[in-house]
Parts: structure tokens; sequence; C-alpha cells
DNA sequence: GCCCAGGGGGCTC
DNA sequence: GAGCCCCATGGG
């Protein structure tokens, strides 16, 4: 399976070139996309961060401070703004309460107690905690999302049934524990997801996703959405 | 007008 | 642990 999930980063890698992400200036801004991405689309956080970014909230510290409601305002583009800003200011007080608000402070924990605690946090599941360590943190934790599960049950390598922790140790299982991978590959998923397999539109004649079934040992036909 | 987008929590059984 | 509902904007 390792050399499988190789060919497929190259060959993702080959055809969109690095993809540099995560979208975000300062971790903290990362941080606060991580939460505001939440079953949305990107286009719609966008605009909900130049809106903290014009009002200078854009760093903890200053959503710590700031009026919940006042922050609801400013995110109202990425849906459930209510809930997202309460899960923001969840987050820092978690920061300012343990680790006097110091992100450095935060990462210099082991990964995997500080991947427990993000946890406990209300509002931040597997994704959100995962993608904070990963985009953030620089730890080599593999994020996995519906764009992850979506494609690779397509080629016929996963099953959409498995949860989660599985995928993820699918993933970490095969590939060498190394940040910088793991980075581009989730922005490779989520760039091949975006633009070509849509819920509705799975495939389309330009689509990497033709070779990509093919590694995979499962042809489109085979496939339920093909 | 309709569809859906990079989730997560809470509740029920 | 699975299955449901809730949250609730904006672009194509």
């Amino acid at each position: 399976m390792t050399h499988l999930l190789n060919e497929i980063y190259r060959q993702l890698f080959q055809a969109f070139g690095h993809r540099h992400w995560w979208p975000g200036e300062s971790r903290e801004e990362v941080i606060i996309g991580a939460i505001l991405t939440q079953n949305v689309a990107w286009r719609n956080v966008s605009s909900a961060i130049e809106n903290l970014r014009k009002h200078r909230l854009l760093t903890l510290a200053d959503i710590h401070r700031a009026n919940l409601e006042l922050i609801a305002s400013l995110i109202m583009s990425t849906r459930f703004f209510h809930q997202k800003a309460r899960k923001l200011k969840n987050f820092t007080g978690f920061l300012f309460t343990n680790y006097s608000g110091s992100l450095d402070e935060m990462f210099a924990r082991p990964t995997c107690e500080l991947r427990k605690e993000l946890l406990s946090i209300n509002g931040l599941g597997e994704e959100t905690a995962d993608s904070i360590l990963l985009y953030a943190g620089g730890k080599a934790v593999f994020v996995v999302d519906a764009y992850t599960k979506r494609i690779f049950s397509r080629m016929g390598i996963t099953s959409e049934e498995m949860t989660y922790q599985e995928y993820q140790a699918f993933f970490m299982s095969a590939l060498k524990p190394d940040a910088g991978l793991y980075n581009d590959y989730h922005a490779q998923i989520v760039y091949l997801g975006h633009h070509y397999c849509k819920a509705k539109n799975p495939a389309c004649d330009k689509c990497p996703i033709r070779r990509l079934c093919r590694l995979g040992g499962a042809t489109l036909e085979s496939t339920p959405a093909g």
C-alpha cells in the first residue's frame, strides 16, 4: 500500500504542482480558518477572514477579548455563525487558560497529548484538531476529510464505511511520518475533490482520477458514483 | 428557486 | 455505536 499511496501522490503532484497550503498568513489565521471552514466552502470563509482582519480581530488574543456577538456578526458568511463564534472563543479560552495564550507553549506539548486536549474543546472534532496540528503546528498528523473518503473509496482502495481514525491509520501506517508530505497530500486531495469530484459530478474527461482509479484497481464504471 | 459546501454536537434507542 | 436532527450563508 505504501507504493500505491506514494504513486498517487506523485501523480497528483505532477498534475497540480505543490499546493502551498494552508491559505493563511499566520498560525493564528490558520487556526481561525480551520474552525470557520467547517462544512462550508472556503470562499465563504475568505470574506469572514477579511471582516475579522478589517476589525483587527484576526489574532487569538483579540478574539479572546472581543464580544461574542460582534464576532458572530463578522463571520456570518460561514454559516452556523453563532456556533462558530462560540467555538473560536472556546479555543482561545483553552489557549489562555492552559498556555497563557502562547501557541509556542501549546505546540511544545507531545502531539498525542495535545490532540486529546484539542478534542476535549467543544467545537473541535477530529478533522479540525488535526488540521490545527498539521497546518498550524507542523506536526506529522494526516488530515482526513470528506474528499479523502469519497476519492479513495471511489478508487476502490478504501471503504466509505471506515471511520475517521481508520482512514488516518490507513494513511499514516503506509506513508512516512513527514509533515511536509501530509500537508501537500491533503491539499492535493482537496484540490482534486474541489475541481473534479463534486458529489453529483464525480468524473470528467480531464479528471486525473481516471488514471488514479486504474492505480487503485477500480474503474470509474465499476464505482457506484461512476 | 434549488443544490450543496473541507463538521461537530447532542439526542435517542 | 449508529442514526438522526440542528446549525442557517452564499455562489453556481
